[in-house]
DNA sequence: ATGCCCAGTCTCACTGGA
């Protein structure tokens, strides 16, 4: 069967709404992870998304961060949150998971955090809620079932994944530490699934709003696509949706889309 | 024009984003 797989920082589900319609209307996709709801669980748009033949789980507290898993072809074992995860500040949980299985895939979609600041309390809170990620998917990663975290990793894996490294030297997302972060999340059995530009080298996925960032094509690689090998070995094709970042009402992360043949 | 920040709130000022 093919399945069309998505994650996407929407910055708003609220302000994003008619643009979320029309790009599942548009895409045809099976399975939306979304980050950065900022909205309450009791605010999201289920309705919406209900008329258009999606149901979801949702992880969302308020104003900041927020996730879902949107599915059209079923959302069954949910788990809200990162078990064993970390919080902030004061070790207060945050939603910046959700995990369901779809049909023949399980997904987790994920917003790691930010970081701020190198060396700042967030930043090692970065660095242990990745590891709490790496615990919590160990065991579906190396399982025989197709199965993928997509989210906002708030990391750009190499030096070719931002416009220019000179710019971002001595800030967050592109340290050491973080980028062995992601290592270890790869060691427990996991693929970066790179998706192809539709335009330029490089398949960006985040554009600062600021000074004209999107057509100078100033842009990082940080939405990510870890999938194990019977996911890896089943996609067909995988893009970044650009498109969807022009014009007015866009977020400033683009939609990563996998297609799947499994 | 892809076009010179945006979203939410404890809203006219601030936090957070990266």
């Amino acid at each position: 069967m093919a399945l069309r797989i998505a994650t996407w920082n929407v910055n708003s589900v609220t302000a994003r709404l008619p643009r979320l319609v029309a790009w599942l209307e548009r895409t045809g996709t099976d399975v939306l992870c979304v980050q950065e709801l900022k909205v309450a669980e009791a605010a999201f748009p289920y309705e919406e998304l209900r008329a258009l033949g999606y149901e979801a789980a949702v992880n969302g507290t308020g104003r900041w961060n927020g996730v879902a898993v949107i599915s059209r072809i079923g959302l069954e074992d949910v788990v809200t949150g990162l078990p064993g995860g970390p919080g902030f500040p004061d070790d207060e949980p945050e939603p910046r998971a959700v995990s369901a299985t779809c049909g023949p895939v399980r997904v987790w979609s994920v917003y790691v955090p930010n970081g701020r600041e190198v060396g700042h309390a967030h930043y090692e809170y970065k660095l242990r809620w990745f590891e709490a990620l790496r615990g919590a998917v160990a065991g579906d990663a190396a399982g025989p079932r197709p199965f993928a975290v997509l989210g906002d990793y708030n990391v750009a894996p190499t030096d070719e994944d931002v416009w220019d490294p000179a710019v971002f030297a001595g800030s967050t997302h592109v340290t050491p530490a973080e980028r062995a972060a992601l290592a270890a999340l790869r060691e427990t059995g996991l693929t970066d699934v790179v998706p192809r530009p539709l335009k330029y080298d490089r398949p960006y996925t985040y554009w600062d709003y600021r000074q004209l960032a999107f057509p100078k094509n100033k842009g990082m690689r940080i939405d990510l696509v870890y999938g194990n090998g019977p996911f890896a070995e089943a996609v067909s094709d995988a893009y970044v949706d650009r498109e969807e970042r022009k014009g007015k009402g866009a977020s400033d992360h683009a939609p990563v889309v996998v297609d799947l043949e499994v």
